[in-house]
DNA sequence: TCAAATAATGCAAGCGCTTGCATTTTGCGG
DNA sequence: CCGCAAAATGCAAGCGCTTGCATTATTTGA
């Protein structure tokens, strides 16, 4: 293992005449240090291009001011402002952050933390609540923090900073329903190991279920991807019970119906009401602009951050913080005409 | 320094009856050990729920298995997916992924970078060539590997996974002044400290310089935003030497002009046509879908993984990677009507 | 069956830093 | 100018793991 020589930590106490104590301190505690030595160890530091190495300090000091997030994607701009707000919230505290990506496969996303733990995360951001029982077991028996965000649950026992799923949904729903629309589809993201997509699902049945004419009349599962979404719309356009509005588990399979649905000559609020879900870029430049449920991203990805820094910093009684996730009104959704 | 107390190499090899110098084979080197040895091992790694210290690991051995990724921003779909493909190539060879924003900031980069290398990276991907210089002398003189992405140069002594950014939009160009556009605008990135958006300028110039009835009638330089674009989009639309093309820095500008201009009553492409850079989600959505340039983020994404795990494995000799970004057509782009 | 070759394991010396405690220096009031 | 409290600094013992070399066990070939 032939290292290539960096200045220790050796090398600067001799070039500025003090013990290596002084050194760390004048780093990590620089008022402990008189001004003056501290001006000498500065200028050893700068001399010789010292940097503290990693491991000696970790090793001594047990912290690695590095916290992981383990999200199921991020081609998709679904988490992208999340993780991007979460970030810089750490970077402000001097915190790392490790990143990983599941393919929302609970079994990879066991595998990724304990790769993550292995390699110094000291808390993690986790996505949703379905998760192998491994993992949880994995997370408590180390006793890392974490906190579980995109969804939400009154559980003491958990740190969550996310927002209500099936509320959303249902809210969402019940404004459409409320523009009279009777006979809605939905098209809903794969709902297996995914409490999001199965929470959506199920706060848009609730809502129909409150309307006694109203009836749900096709539910279509579809990955988060431009084709599946153009696909299940142009199912629910063929079938002979076609419904007045769409509901849809994300804005990439919203925007896709839409596109879907113009190509194939349906007009879109006219003959069909579209609903998305996240509010990402995508809603805005589609047309017509998608009526979606706007997900706080930003919101979850900050206090995340700083339940997770306090959480490191020893505090104790956090609270789980919940968020709303309103129905932003655009073109896409409108009163149905038959 | 109260340590939570967690198993130790020691334990596990008190426990296993061995030293814990077979333990560290066993984990790390498992076919030195013999069978009947590994198993007692794994037995009591087991039930101790034994998990290396990365400190101790990281001081004894100086590998961190951690690179990084330094990026403008995490939030706009621009590099989302180079990032996914470089974060799963990683995790294929278990190598950790760190990752940082800059906001288009060299100082802000530099300082993620010191923080990184400290926090151990052992490696980074970066984006561009604009750099500050102090940034180029840190990464030197610890001698860390770095790939540079989304651009390209035929520079022997840096190892790029990109592609050419002028010739991509130079080629682009020519494809749009070959359908008879004459009158040509451009929505641009903020050129300042990004070398992507003013090669992408200067290939669009270029090009429009081979054809001498053809002028650039004016170029506004745009935050990578949906309202940027508009606002350029309606700024263009208002002067009176109306452009029949708009050429746009990245498929944001673009999609938010195309939206902007049906808004204002003007059709896209009959009246004028819209060219995008990157193609990603949006250029599929939005009405007309748009021509754009394909930046090649999963090969530029994979390729920097692989160079940079080569690298560190100590290979030499390595061979930047340059790949195409050609022009997609979509309905965007027509030939003008006037 | 035995020596030689090979495989498996153990020993122990670090890796570079932090930190509790001991010692020295400085500052200040009298 | 002295004595004392407070501030600054030094000492040295780890932190948990890896690895070169030495030692012991096992296999192989004649």
């Amino acid at each position: 293992m032939q290292r290539v020589s960096q200045p220790t930590i050796d090398d600067v106490a001799r070039l500025a005449g003090v013990s290596t104590a002084t050194i760390s301190r004048a780093i990590n505690m620089p008022d402990r240090v008189a001004k003056t030595t501290r001006d000498k160890i500065e200028q050893a530091i700068e001399t010789l291009g010292y940097m503290p190495n990693f491991g000696g300090r970790l090793l001594a000091s047990n912290r690695t001011n590095t916290v992981a997030a383990v999200i199921p994607t991020m081609s998709n701009a679904m988490f992208a402002s999340g993780v991007q707000a979460f970030q810089e919230v750490l970077a402000g505290a001097g915190v790392n952050l490790l990143i990983a990506s599941t393919g929302y496969d609970p079994d990879e996303e066991y595998r990724q933390i304990r790769a993550l733990m292995a390699n110094g995360a000291e808390g993690f951001l986790l996505i949703g609540k379905d998760r192998a029982e491994t993992t949880h077991a994995l997370l408590k028996k180390r006793d890392i923090p974490y906190v579980t965000t995109w969804c939400f649950a009154n559980d003491p026992d958990q740190l969550y900073a996310g927002f209500d799923n099936e509320k959303a949904a249902f809210d969402a729903t019940r404004q459409v329903l409320l523009r009279g629309h009777r006979r809605i589809a939905m098209i809903a993201g794969i709902t297996a190991h995914n409490d999001r997509a199965r929470d959506r699902a199920t706060g848009v049945t609730a809502a129909i279920a409150t309307q006694p004419e109203a009836r749900l009349v096709q539910v279509i599962e579809a990955r988060y991807r431009l084709e599946a979404g153009a696909e299940a719309m142009e199912a629910i356009l063929s079938s002979d019970d076609r419904p007045t509005a769409v509901m849809c588990g994300s804005d990439v399979l919203a925007a896709a119906a839409i596109v879907r649905a113009s190509e194939l000559g349906v007009r879109v609020p006219q003959d069909i009401s579209v609903v998305g879900f996240d509010d990402i870029g995508l809603a805005r430049v589609v047309a017509p602009a998608l009526t979606t449920v706007r997900v706080p991203q930003t919101d979850m990805g900050q206090a995340a951050a700083r339940l997770l820094l306090a959480r490191r910093a020893g505090e104790v009684g956090l609270k789980s913080q919940q968020f709303e996730a309103p129905l932003i009104l655009r073109g896409s959704l409108a009163a149905p005409c038959d």
